[in-house]
DNA sequence: TATAAACTCTCCAGTAAGTGGAGTGTAAAG
DNA sequence: CTTTACACTCCACTTACTGGAGAGTTTATA
């Protein structure tokens, strides 16, 4: 099938599967008359599979290692879940992060009182050292 | 006072500070003897504040724009409270798709054996269209 | 005073993961 | 036979830096 049909049965653009197949993620065979990239199914499972990878934040290089446990049908599963384990434990340090972000903004936000005077505790925080 | 003092000073590398200054965040003077740029205490004051304003998320942009309101002294506090807010949904809307996005992963986790065996319900999964 | 270490400069390239657009060629529909 | 839709390549741009090369400047030490 065309790169239209492969973007649209995967949820992915055209760009987006393009640029996939130019850094070697998939490898479509190409008709050599038109020039047209040619995605077989497995093409598309593939980019199925990359799709929802990435949807689940694994990074593009994190999609190749998992693309490669997946086609190797003798792989443990230790491997895979390692790597999810380890996805989760970089989640949970975001999701400190951002909770303390907000609970700082919040509080900034809080004691602003956000009127046409020009006293503003949220810039006087950015400005204390 | 040189970049070195200056990037010390306001926690931030030389390098980010040097960046600062191509992209007219800081607008040291330069010493035309030397070539080396002088950041006064009004410059690092800058520095700092848009240190502080990074680590809170805001964009360079944004970091731009709070520079500009915090000078000038007849602006309401309305504005700078309104980019708060705006800022504090963004975080909220990352922390909901993250707190799914952890929850989606460890139940995939949960449910693989993580052992020497092949089968992997992660992996199962993401091949699941 | 000579030299070495520490600091600074500019310029170029690369990062992640695409997105946007120009210019051109191909395929399908009317 | 022409229009429309789709495809191609190539280049530039995005964010916010970071790394390194090669060269000049300043400061400390012998």
């Amino acid at each position: 099938m065309n790169i239209g049909k492969a973007a649209k049965l995967s949820n992915l653009t055209v760009k987006t599967v393009r640029y996939y197949a130019d850094i070697g993620l998939v490898k479509p065979l190409k008709n050599s008359s038109s020039g047209y990239r040619d995605f077989s199914q497995d093409d598309l499972a593939q980019l199925q599979f990359i799709a929802k990878a990435r949807k689940f934040n694994f990074s593009i290089q994190e999609c190749e290692e998992l693309l490669s446990l997946y086609s190797d049908k003798n792989r443990s599963s230790k491997e895979v879940k390692a790597l999810t384990l380890e996805k989760i434990s970089e989640i949970d340090a975001k999701l400190i992060e951002l909770k303390d972000l907000r609970y700082q903004l919040s509080f900034l936000a809080n004691n602003c009182k956000g009127n046409d005077r020009p006293e503003c505790p949220i810039l006087d925080a950015l400005a204390d050292v």
